[in-house]
DNA sequence: ATTAAAAAGTGACAAATGTCATAAAACGAC
DNA sequence: GTCGTTTTATGACATTTGTCACTTTTTAAT
């Protein structure tokens, strides 16, 4: 099993360099510093899965994770991706749930694990980070909220788009308008909501109509104000 | 316009009834109920827009709220109801975003409003108030994630079984096991998120099937236990 | 390099759901 | 109570989308 790693030099990991931090005082950013255990996790490990109990928070130092559910026939719904500098599994610690949703690497990651005690008592004395962090939330929430009325409302063409307009806003493109991310096919569905067979018929429609351009799981995006008009994507 | 009257007599609310000012002392109370301002509102007044600014929290002290979000095509994407005890508005003054949500009464509603500023220094100057109103958060995002992924998955039919069994749970039945909240068909496809058509024909059949009876806009639940298989709902 | 497994692609078809038109019923304002 | 409006209901039909079966291609492990 070398699927995880343990890496010892946590101190390495410059907290303040992630917005949520900035409000910590110096003390806060070195015991921080100190209670964290940061760990190497290659693709495909998961974190965390649906009905376990976490009790801390991840923080993503690099690489990129899926955070999904698994519906009652086993099908995967991607709720969304983290990556550089986001935090996951604090919901379900702060709400004191079980966790809702499965965790797993896509990318490569390293990721330090801050204890839920830490956590929740850094709320307590830090107003502002508790500030922040209920930003975070909230912002979530409003994303979350967005996603369900595109899902109940919007063609599996308008939503294939709006993903892929989502994908670059999240991961960039490199210089050659290509898809920092490459996803499978079925994770495009998951993430769509919809069959496998359907995005795939749809992005050869999509590459047809000169919109994108396919490269094995590279997606280059040769048209962006029509992706916009056909995925109803508006700001 | 006599949609939206005053009430003076705030200090009749009695806000430590509500869990989520538990945490609050007393002078914190008093100088709550000073602040807030309480209103009557009827049925089909909008407290506020998508995309208006709010600046604070509403309490909902009575009444009925149904929150939701209008797709691109005008169609409405119902995203829950606010009951007694629960606050609306809070999300976008605490993000700093433009109200995300549309905010309509459906029963009648006494509303006290609480300006943001007020919110959030209490926030600051009490760790555990900021603390259940994070819970509260993480919660409705965890509620949130699930909806989406079962609004991805699901058949309109169970997700209308399923919805039936939420407002049962939200607004409970009465001694004659019918809705406590009667919806139009309209509304319930704007749960679902499907067609009115479509609702009032699967109605009819969950009729047929003996799972309920219609009278109108009020519902009773014959089987529940069906309709819990047939929605695929578990716990 | 070889090979097994996973992913991508395609066609045919079925099922689910939306749309449109229209009629009947219920509701609310006066 | 009456009238106009909204809601509910129903049928016919089109469209979208999912499913299944199968082939080809790609990927990853040895």
């Amino acid at each position: 099993m070398k699927n995880i790693q343990n890496v010892p030099f946590s101190d390495e990991v410059d907290l303040l360099s992630y917005g949520i931090f900035n409000g910590l005082t110096d003390e806060e950013i070195d015991s921080l510093t100190q209670s964290m255990s940061c760990t190497l996790h290659k693709r495909g490990n998961i974190l965390y899965h649906e009905g376990s109990r976490i009790n801390g928070t991840y923080i993503v130092v690099k690489g990129i994770l899926k955070i999904y559910k698994t519906g009652f026939d086993g099908k995967e719904q991607i709720i969304r991706f983290a990556k550089d500098g986001d935090l996951i599994g604090f919901r379900s610690t702060i709400s004191d749930e079980l966790a809702c949703t499965t965790a797993k690497v896509v990318n490569d990651a390293l990721l330090c694990y801050l204890p839920g005690e830490i956590l929740t008592s850094l709320i307590k004395v830090n107003p502002e980070f508790a500030m922040s962090l209920m930003k975070l939330t909230c912002r979530e929430l409003g994303e979350s909220n967005k996603f369900l009325t595109d899902i109940a409302q919007k063609t599996v063409r308008e939503r294939l788009a709006e993903v892929l307009l989502l994908l670059m806003d999240t991961f960039d493109l490199d210089e050659d308008h290509t898809l920092q991310i490459s996803l499978t096919r079925e994770e495009l569905a998951n993430m769509v909501g919809t069959a496998t067979e359907s995005v795939i018929r749809l992005l050869s429609e999509f590459k047809s109509d000169k919109l994108i351009e396919l490269n094995g799981r590279k997606i280059k995006l040769l048209n962006i104000q029509k992706l916009i008009k056909i995925g109803n994507v508006y700001i």
